[in-house]
DNA sequence: TGTTAGTCCGACCTTATTGATCGGAGATCA
DNA sequence: TGATCTCCGATCAATAAGGTCGGACTAACA
């Protein structure tokens, strides 16, 4: 359960990559292409293409065409979150489905729904822990994720 | 992103108006039937009984068969989590698929995977939330929700 | 300046999962 | 014994996910 896409898999490891390839923080740094990744971590090319060009349009990553061509990060590892990068490719955060109606439209369930409060309070503190990583945290062996309070105060794992 | 399905959905209404039913912490409490459920929340018959033959399997709820029989809660509002429920459902938590791999199976990416790890702790995070809170959180317009961290203290929302 | 390696982009197919339905067997109580 | 309920398995349709294909466009380099 709560299973995210093997897409999104696929984004993680390949920003992850890209982000190495910039090492010591400069920016812009080595330029990689799709093969080369593909071929690192034993992805479908074409399925990762859809979802580099994915990640590109949502400005997460910046495209170089042509021979040399491939991949940068648009942004620091530390200015991009985990949260961005699965909102990228698998759309909103959303556990229940009525997480974003919009006024107007009700789900059959609603007038009666005794879940939907609770519900939404789960998915808040999912979506503090998706924004509180960032891609910086998931590179090297160092220690990382914190899990922030709404009362403030992040602990350090 | 991160969707529960609709089943998961249903179980937790109906796990929610069966421990209604229990009102006072009483056990055993009034017997709820399947249709009765179905018509509150308009969920389609069928599919709802199913998900409750599948919560009883689980020993969440007791069915009573026959005549002016149905669901009673098989344990205290506070001893079911909403981990325990969406398990039942949903199957164990993961959010990557190589969260369960037993010795020896292997995801293909496995070798050069640079985002096990963090997705791990991620799940574990997760996996706290959801066994921090309990059917009884979600009862009644009372407040809920902990955050536990691994170095303790859980921090009231 | 033309060729070529590479990205870009959209349409498409295939398979797995989810949501939903149906029919009958077994249990219980009036 | 009959009516009412749960139980259980098989089945089907809809949707989403995973994966594929072909053509257009770009930029480096000979």
């Amino acid at each position: 359960m709560l299973k995210i896409s093997k897409k999104a898999d696929y984004a993680l490891m390949a920003l992850q990559h890209i982000a190495a390839a910039q090492f010591g923080d400069m920016m812009p740094g080595r330029v990689v292409n799709t093969k080369e990744i593909a071929e690192e971590y034993n992805i479908p090319l074409e399925l990762l293409a859809k979802v580099l060009q994915t990640l590109a349009k949502n400005a997460l990553i910046e495209s170089h065409n042509g021979p040399k061509g491939g991949y940068v990060l648009a942004r620091r590892a530390h200015q991009i979150t985990i949260a961005q990068i699965l909102e990228s490719i698998e759309g909103p955060l959303g556990i229940t489905d009525c997480s974003h109606e919009k006024d107007g439209e009700f789900c059959m369930q609603r007038e009666h729904c005794n879940i939907r409060t609770p519900l939404l309070k789960v998915q808040d503190s999912i979506a503090q822990l998706l924004n509180n990583m960032t891609l910086q945290d998931m590179m090297g062996g160092t220690p990382l994720i914190t899990i922030q309070s709404p009362t403030a105060q992040g602990v350090e794992r």
